[in-house]
DNA sequence: AAGTTATTGTAAACCATTTAGATCTGTTTA
DNA sequence: TAAACAGATCTAAATGGTTTACAATAACTT
């Protein structure tokens, strides 16, 4: 609310309407809806997650809350909470431990993990793209044989090249986990 | 044992010709050839993944060994040296938890894991060849990236359709874990 | 058959994740 | 607006799968 040009609110921190901003409230609307309470700790996971987009471990998120928002646990609770409403994607390290995405509207990622320097990046939109629909299809068929609660999860491993440069190159987004 | 015919070793128990005692053979020769020790614990355990085929969860394969055969910790140790041989292939439980299954020369499999029944069944073969198409294909632009060590993990999770005739209509062969 | 060295057994450590029970806090209601 | 009912969180401890340390054993080598 407020806002109109995101310019004259001097001391405006929380940017009404900045994307994050509205990624939250979105968020928030989908919790409120299914009957889930709107928490302190729930809305600063929230933001970690908006504000980096990219996987992260609940480790590394709990280490992103200002220090006494909440538990570990909490967090744990929380994102298990969130992916059970969908606001959240799952995926895995490949020690087998687990990455948190943002989830909101946008069609699923898939990711690469570098075992060399433990980050995730993003395989590039053509790619996701089009392992989408081949794991669509298959899920498909999978549904018309009768299977419900139908889900997937595919990851890539790898050790991504040396110089920063080729990295570059991928035009794809990398975060280091822990 | 003492089959009919097979051929004409009365008290022959261990079937030198059948199909599972070749694939203990390769398996063993492979073995030797990465100049590992062919051991007790290590035959009694390939020979429990060559009888199942299927995946199995770890426990699985040690409760299958005559209980003097070998520790579990064992068990762990030899299916991680057997994967690294590429002479098992790794895949999970919807727990998070490493299911392993024989690879012998035959082309990937994929995976359904019913959450419902706990078994884990094959994707049938089309389906599986297009996947595996599908991986192949941007595994290859990893590469032609730069990225070395490649490889993926593929897994589909779903409840079986409550009928048996539908899920023998699958085609696919299933196997309860634990 | 003896020696070497990988492999195993045992016990304990590890780590991510989950649970139990008490306490707190959003949200609803009066 | 205050009381009250869940739902959510905190703390601590338990789990469960997997790994490690180190001494004992058993494959392979000669």
């Amino acid at each position: 609310m407020i806002s109109a040009t995101q310019t004259n609110h001097p001391l405006n921190e929380t940017d009404q309407d900045s994307p994050s901003a509205i990624a939250l409230q979105v968020a928030c609307n989908r919790l409120k809806s299914a009957g889930l309470r709107i928490t302190q700790p729930r809305i600063a996971i929230l933001e970690a997650l908006i504000k980096r987009s990219l996987p992260a471990s609940i480790e590394q998120i709990h280490a992103e809350l200002s220090a006494t928002v909440c538990d570990l646990v909490t967090v744990y609770r929380c994102l298990a909470a969130f992916e059970e409403l969908g606001l959240v994607r799952r995926c895995f390290f490949h020690n087998g431990a687990s990455l948190y995405q943002i989830a909101l509207a946008d069609s699923p990622s898939y990711h690469i993990v570098d075992k060399t320097s433990n980050s995730v990046g993003e395989l590039d939109p053509e790619l996701a793209q089009e392992l989408s629909e081949a794991m669509r299809k298959i899920e498909q068929k999978l549904i018309a044989r009768g299977y419900t609660d139908v889900s997937h999860l595919v990851e890539f491993f790898g050790r991504a090249p040396k110089h920063p440069i080729d990295r570059m190159q991928n035009g794809a987004l990398m975060a280091e986990i822990r």
